[in-house]
DNA sequence: CACAATTATATTGCAATCAATTCATTTAAT
DNA sequence: ATTAAATGAATTGATTGCAATATAATTGTG
């Protein structure tokens, strides 16, 4: 019965790919509000936290590369959300730091979270173990 | 702490989001060999299993719209996997239909779910409680 | 010091994705 | 029967994403 594997139904990665997408999908009314997209939001997100940090660093906290933040980071700088500039001690670094007008964008995003929380609906205990399983499948991955 | 919602670490769509891209791009180097991407094999595994049926089901099941998949099965078809062709009862449809060819791609790809099972090393109840979460959430979303 | 290897970012090209719009066909309403 | 609404695909434009390559700066070795 080995055809039986190669049906949508018994694919784990199907559901995995076709969730993610369709829960982003579900940022957008509330991102398009503070005209960000998912990628910048959750790159906001690292630097609401961090403040400032290399994109190197960066592209790790998110799963990304320099192809993707790049144009992505020139979006940000246009908006006045961030600051690009190269390290004084190493000028292979390029060092992203939040402006004040970044800072201020948190306090319009605040409310997301919880308007997500509200619409995917996943008793607590739920979310804790898929949040669980879905970081051990993330770091065994880990490159 | 409104602010602690708007950390990474406590988003679930994060995890959700990086998990199914690190997931997908373990596929590359299998799928490489058959000269599919991702995107393509789910689609060749929907023909698989129903040989026959138009875009807007096709859509359905691999939750992509139109815009994605026209360019994509156009590709398909000039590979020779599928046949593309209106409906006769109602030409707005158009049929995607597998051939020969498309069936005998399936041999070549038999292998593909053991591979990726092999690298995600999950218990199986772990897998089948990620499963069953994951189609939670998408059904609950359902457009 | 010179040169090779490494590291960090940027660039390019291609595939995927979605939103919004357009086009053609079919169905429904009067 | 004519027109309006709906349905299904295709198209367009913007963003994302990755791989591969290029460029520039730094480090290590002799």
């Amino acid at each position: 019965m080995k055809e039986d594997m190669l049906r949508l139904e018994n694919q784990l990665c199907f559901p995995l790919y076709a969730c993610a997408k369709e829960v982003v999908k579900q940022y957008k009314p509330y991102l398009d509000e503070i005209d960000l997209t998912y990628t910048q939001y959750i790159t906001m997100m690292v630097l609401w936290d961090k403040k400032s940090l290399n994109v190197k660093t960066l592209g790790k906290c998110l799963y990304l590369d320099s192809g993707t933040l790049t144009p992505l980071l020139k979006k940000l700088e246009k908006q006045g959300y961030i600051k690009r500039e190269r390290s004084v001690e190493d000028e292979r670094n390029l060092i992203v730091t939040i402006t004040k007008k970044g800072e201020e964008l948190k306090e319009k995003a605040s409310d997301i979270p919880n308007k997500i929380g509200a619409c995917m609906k996943l008793p607590k205990e739920d979310a804790k173990v898929l949040y669980d399983t879905l970081y051990r499948i993330l770091n065994q991955i880990a490159d």
